[in-house]
DNA sequence: GACCCTCGACCGACAACCTGTCGGTAACAG
DNA sequence: CTGTTACCGACAGGTTGTCGGTCGAGGGTC
């Protein structure tokens, strides 16, 4: 009844059954008992190795983060496509990722888990804002489009979907159709590129 | 020991301690036992007036949101005002109202109350975007801006700014003026205004 | 090999909360 | 006198985090 692991698999076989259970039931309606009943373990040994539930959802985020970051970066650094290309490129690898993504940026959205929701953004905006912005800087280089801050552009954009287009269920066809044009309309007045030359790179990113 | 008041009149009583509570400690760190504590009334009293605690954050939001929608809405109407002019007012008025607002907001941003937010963003959005998109497309109209989807143009200044600046403490005063810097850059593309004229008119906004 | 000891991983009872329910009570209106 | 509205407080059921104690693998020592 007492099996003994090395820490770091214990660590990491909590954040999994974690992340099963976030992603099923929310943050906030998962207890950690349900947490040790999956995996059969006793209280005191999760809080052996987290100091407190939300120790453990800060983990897990900063490790679906992390892996996320860590695609977008490997994009990034591919200077043979062109740079904008490339910011999308980047983008979509990251929502591919995600293995679980779907149901987890469904969850994040419930009121319920506006913690979660929170945290998520937060570590994404901090970890991938300067690689997104990185490559904008190169496509301004390229004279393909113009901003003079180019962060700014970026933290606008990632917040702006983050809080908008992470719940695109819920809300009626054309009421989403017409969200995604008017944000390709504002992405292209940010970034002086002319109406209508962005569409077709950015459309993708919303196909289901 | 038994105090019978009208029911409007203890509900809007619950609401007034609550609010108190809620800017003070939080939403997470305020218990019902704290709210029954203060006000001196039995745990009954208070869930024969409000279903639940959430249920009670909802109501005090709408009360704030309906607050400053107001306030918002009359301030639109005043087409004496320049219509560019008036939706910057509208936004000051809305600032104003919130008596407790430099609190409440500083207690918003904080991680533990992302709840309350994230309810008290969606609330505004929704109840405020309909009123400055109104004076948006008067300001297109009068032809001093231009943009063909106003109402996504709200939708993403209104995210950003409540996602971003609500928290202006906490960051260093160089780092915000960035923020203030590539925030206003970025609305006068949004709105195809000539590049430093808005400054003068959002830079008050920003006053502390 | 036999002994002991340390220390990391683990256990589970328990304290200290918390929210929401429910049967019952007081007062007032008609 | 009766129905309704506002109120009360004990209590059920659930939650997180703590803490003293256990177990055993591995390392020294003889």
């Amino acid at each position: 009844m007492r099996i003994v692991k090395e820490a770091e698999i214990r660590k990491s076989e909590i954040l999994d059954t974690a992340e099963k259970l976030f992603v099923r039931k929310g943050y906030e309606n998962t207890s950690t008992t349900d947490i040790l009943g999956e995996i059969g373990i006793a209280r005191g040994t999760l809080y052996y190795h987290f100091k407190s539930k939300e120790d453990i959802l800060i983990a897990m985020i900063d490790r679906q983060v992390g892996q996320m970051a860590a695609k977008a970066k490997a994009v990034a650094e591919n200077r043979e496509i062109p740079a904008l290309q490339r910011l999308i490129l980047a983008v979509s690898a990251m929502k591919a990722d995600n293995g679980l993504g779907k149901e987890l940026t469904e969850q994040m959205h419930k009121p319920h888990n506006a913690l979660m929701h929170q945290k998520a953004q937060a570590a994404l905006l901090s970890e991938v804002n300067p690689i997104l912005t990185g490559i904008l800087k190169e496509a301004v280089d390229e004279g393909v489009c113009s901003t003079d801050y180019p962060d700014a552009v970026i933290d606008m954009i990632m917040v702006y979907t983050g809080h908008t287009f992470d719940d695109l269920s819920e809300i009626a066809e054309d009421e989403r159709e017409k969200k995604i044009d008017g944000f390709i309309y504002n992405t292209e007045r940010l970034l002086c590129a002319a109406e209508g030359s962005l569409r077709e790179l950015i459309l993708p990113l919303f196909a289901r």
